[in-house]
DNA sequence: TATATGACGACGA
DNA sequence: ATCGTCGCCATAT
């Protein structure tokens, strides 16, 4: 069940959706993968993210984790910094702890 | 073959 | 609100 053809096909899907996020608006890894048809399957999602390229036109940043807040990246703290300033230009409001209000700025298909 | 490791998420305590 | 546990799955070791 695993070929990469599959794998491909996946993550095509994934992009597509993410691609498809208005600007202004966020959208969780969760949602993202329900609506590429890969329910279950946030973790992918974010994995898929983490290997695009850094020319793509893809807007990775506007995919937040379900508690609205910007995923840490591990020790990185500077791609969580440049993801909040993509979102604050384009008018996503952060609250002072960095959380986004879903119910707000959340992306409703 | 077996374990560990994530840009995750739902739940229960 | 916070934390640990468990489910999920592609990769790495």
């Amino acid at each position: 069940m695993n070929d990469p053809k599959r794998a491909q096909l996946n993550t095509q899907r994934i992009l597509a959706v993410v691609d498809s996020i208005p600007r202004g608006r966020v959208a969780t890894y969760g949602q993202v993968a329900q609506e590429a048809g890969l329910t279950r399957r946030a973790r992918l999602v974010g994995r898929v993210l983490g290997q695009l390229p850094s020319r793509s036109t893809i807007p990775w940043h506007r995919v937040v984790n379900a508690k609205g807040e910007i995923s840490p990246r591990g020790f990185d703290t500077s791609a969580v910094t440049r993801q909040g300033s993509l979102l604050e230009r384009e008018g996503v409001e952060l609250s002072r702890k960095g959380r986004i209000d879903l119910m707000r700025f959340g992306w409703r298909p």
